[in-house]
Order: structure tokens, then C-alpha cells, then sequence
DNA sequence: ATACATGCAAACAATTTGCATATTA
DNA sequence: TAATATGCAAATTGTTTGCATGTAT
């Protein structure tokens, strides 16, 4: 999944192109890591200086809708990195930039037999820490 | 660790024993799940009629710098239940009142040999469902 | 032309802070 | 009495909404 394929997603669903919403949905694609509104925004400015954070979150709001984007929380503050679309997996992710690596292993597989009379609906599996350049 | 501990524990760091803080940090122990600072005020003020927000949150904001509670965010509400000290662990959550059910397996002995040149911090597993009662 | 998008300002909700007063040790 | 807590009000931060105008289809 690139770009194109998430503006042909949003084509297909009748939401429009414009200059703002493929700057938005570039500045979170250029990025390999979780970003916050506001670093869209700082990001997105330069080329548009008019740019609020109004258009930020509803682009964000139609992209979480459809799934195209990851959604994490660092302390109240929501965080967006494009949809993963290979199988199932976890993240290493980098508490200071955002930065995310892909782990092997889906730890589900341990804990079938224990959820009892709960009715699954998904699970959360992260590990954090400082990546490299982030350990001063 | 009993609600009595956690007393003690604030008496020997300096803080003061007030009715209001009893009455939080018992309404947060009463419930064995997570529970929001508006779910606290309203537990709270049938006994404390002018308890007010600020109260709870300079509280929570102790016991959370004393990792006396465990936290966790459902859409941008922090939850807090107070901090269990048996050996590490993870929970089945329900997502719709906060219930917690402890798992007997930490994910994270699969995992040992990925992390690569991360340092890292600490982990989150967590299974979200609905419990029995919720499931409507 | 019509529907969807944007930008502005204003509204919101969760959380935090300054300050005067009250309470604990 | 000295230090910490509380309550009030007001500020802050992240996010959302109403509305008039602009732009893509």
C-alpha cells in the first residue's frame, strides 16, 4: 500500500482530492514512524501557510474511519503513522521520535485459552524504548 | 499491597493524610478496574459535596509519580486502577466499564532476541474485549 | 452545479496552575 | 507554626464544530 492506493481509497469513497489532503497524507508517508497533528502541521506549513489544525484533524478523522492509519497515544497526545497492510504484527516503538520497528511475533498465540467469557475484541502489544539515536 | 500500605507509603514521602485523599484513594482500591477522574468525583462526592477536580488529579498525579496506580487511556480519558505488586503481569481489559482480568503470560520472553539497538523502556500488552456483563 | 473541503472563530473536554484559605503533623 | 492540601477560578492543551466561502468533480 503507497500513496496512490490510499488516494484511489479515498476517490473511490467520494471524498475529494485537494492540495491540502495530499500534503497531509504525504507529510504522515514520508515519515516511518508516529507523528502528532501538530508535527503534520509544522510539517505541512511551509507549502501552505494557511494551513490549520481544523483540516489536519478531519483529514486524520476520515483516515482512522477507513483504516488508514495507525493511531497510538504518547500522554494524551494521539499519534498517526499510515497503515501497516502486511499480516498482523507489533511494534518496537521509539518513545521520543516515534520511530517503529516491526516485531516477528504476535504474542496472541501464548494466551488463547484464557480469556474466559470475555469477548475479545483486540489486542495491544508495544514494547518502548529509545531507539539509537534517541540515547543521547 | 493493601490500602493501608499506600497510606503509609504517602506518610513516610512527606504527604499529608486528608479525608479527601482517603476517600480517593479508597474509591479508586473499591473498584478492581480502571476507573476516570470523573468516575472517582462522582464516587467521592456523596461524601465531599465541594470536592472538585483539581483535588483528584493533584492526587492521581502523586500516586502516579509514586507508581502507586497503573494508567491507561481509552480515546484520550486517562483511567487509573491502583498498582498491583505481584510479580509482572498484563490484563484483559474490558473496554466498556474498565474491568480487569490478570493473564498468566508476559509476551515479552518471545520477543527477547528482536529488539535490535533499541533501549528499551518498558512494554504494554493488553486484550481488549467485553466482559459477560457487558456483552448485552 | 453540487458535494465535499477549507479556514476562521468559537466551543469543548480533559487536565493543569495560581492563589488565598484551611488543615495536618 | 510550618508545610502540605484544598477549593475556586481561570488558564492550557488537544480536539471538535458551525458556518461562510472555496474548490474538485
Amino acid at each position: 500500500m503507497d500513496f496512490k492506493d490510499v488516494m484511489d481509497i479515498l476517490k473511490a469513497k467520494g471524498y475529494k482530492v485537494t492540495e491540502q489532503r495530499r500534503a497531509i497524507i504525504q507529510s504522515i508517508f514520508k515519515e516511518n514512524r508516529y507523528v502528532s497533528a501538530k508535527e503534520i502541521l509544522y510539517e505541512v506549513q511551509h507549502r501552505f501557510p494557511g494551513l490549520s489544525f481544523d483540516t489536519i484533524y478531519r483529514n486524520l478523522s476520515i483516515l482512522s474511519e477507513l483504516e488508514l492509519v495507525e493511531e497510538i497515544q504518547f500522554n494524551g497526545e494521539a499519534k498517526y503513522k499510515m497503515s501497516c497492510t502486511e499480516k498482523h504484527h507489533h511494534h518496537l516503538v521509539c518513545t521520543n521520535c516515534g520511530k517503529i520497528i516491526v516485531l516477528p511475533e504476535c504474542p496472541m498465540k501464548l494466551l488463547k485459552d484464557f480469556v474466559g467469557d470475555f469477548q475479545v475484541t483486540g489486542h495491544r502489544f508495544e514494547i518502548y524504548g529509545l531507539c539509537k539515536d534517541c540515547q543521547e
